[in-house]
DNA sequence: CGATGTATTTGACGCTGTGTCAAAAACATG
DNA sequence: CATGTTTTTGACACAGCGTCAAATACATCG
């Protein structure tokens, strides 16, 4: 066995870097390469495709986003906890000069789009697997404040509620870019769900 | 002169059927010169670029798009209207087989992804633009609703939240294409918005 | 310590797709 | 019928993805 000249995680993550900033579409294999310091040929052999390269730094990029979204959600009052929930998915996808966008759902976009190509079919259900993961630690906190007095209603329907807006602010974060409007829709979003009233 | 030997309009709706089917990534200008009969070079000549094409056809729909939502506002309570909304919504991008996606989303995504293009700033204003003028469709119903004491609230705000439902709707019509709960969600939407009371 | 085998690296190749260009063709106009 | 303008046409250059065989480097075993 020879092994290998490079780094693997580095690797996925100076690719992940150029995807975000740049699109799938926008990096092409001898940008990351010349980047990493490998030949493409190796990229190639190591990962198989481009996409998969791109899938697998979008895996690995993935479980951090969770784990931040989870301390997030973690702490204080509920209205805090989605509060906070908001802020951090607003600022992920405001961060970097010019701001990088939600990299789930351009790569979402990007990759989900061309049918029947077999590896298509995973990325989506990459995609599909982070949204549910998401949906599903907005209705535990949800379900947890329902428990605590401070919310009454359909715990499942308002997460699902709550991250279909989030979706919806990563698609008028590349429409218009305006950041105090985004946040303003998150904050009526959580008066609608939560009511109005502090705490 | 020499005229043209194809129909302008024509090769704008056989170009946009393919970009809706098959992203603009998946789709070729060969594939388009030759569902249309014309020649590679010919499309070039008429429309400049693989981008323009697809934002000359882009705005195309989207003008029939725009008058067809309009329709679908304009009669019945105003919580009809704002049903008739979302089930045009989704059921447009839940249209052919299988389902092409919002391509309003889809293109947003898939070419206002690279920056610094130039052209990519037209595609973005183009669709920021659709976003906008869906916006204040919305708003003006929502206005005139509350007019009638069928609505209270602030119209802007809600007309703004509901759009971005619809934006987050075409996500994850991408991610899951389960087309009940997508309009579950509209559903609850128009619950949250309007309050929960029939009418 | 040297031989063997296995996985990686490397560079060249084929293919598709975008975009450009000059020459040929077709028609409107005078 | 001659002229000029625009479209058409086919060839070309270029970039990017993916493949392959040969060369290379190392671990392992005798």
């Amino acid at each position: 066995m020879r092994p290998r000249e490079f780094d693997h995680d580095e690797v996925l993550r100076i690719a992940f870097d150029q995807f975000w900033r740049n699109g799938v579409r926008g990096t092409s294999l001898s940008d990351i390469a010349r980047d990493a310091g490998v030949q493409r040929g190796s990229l190639y052999n190591a990962f198989g495709s481009k996409e998969a390269l791109f899938l697998q730094a979008y895996e690995r990029y993935a479980e951090d986003y969770l784990a931040a979204l989870q301390k997030a959600l973690g702490a204080g009052s509920l209205r805090k906890r989605i509060t906070a929930f908001f802020d951090l998915t607003i600022t992920n996808f405001r961060s970097g000069t010019p701001p990088r966008g939600c990299p789930t759902t351009r790569g979402l976009m990007e990759l989900g789009a061309a049918e029947g190509e077999g590896l298509d079919d995973d990325a989506r259900q990459a995609f599909a697997n982070l949204i549910a993961r998401i949906t599903a630690l907005v209705q535990d906190t949800l379900s947890a404040g329902a428990a605590r007095g401070e919310f009454d209603g359909n715990a499942a329907a308002a997460a699902l509620h709550i991250v279909t807006v989030t979706r919806g602010l990563a698609v008028l974060e590349r429409a218009f870019g305006d950041e105090p409007q985004l946040r303003k829709i998150a904050a009526h979003t959580i008066d609608l769900v939560l009511g109005k009233k502090g705490g």
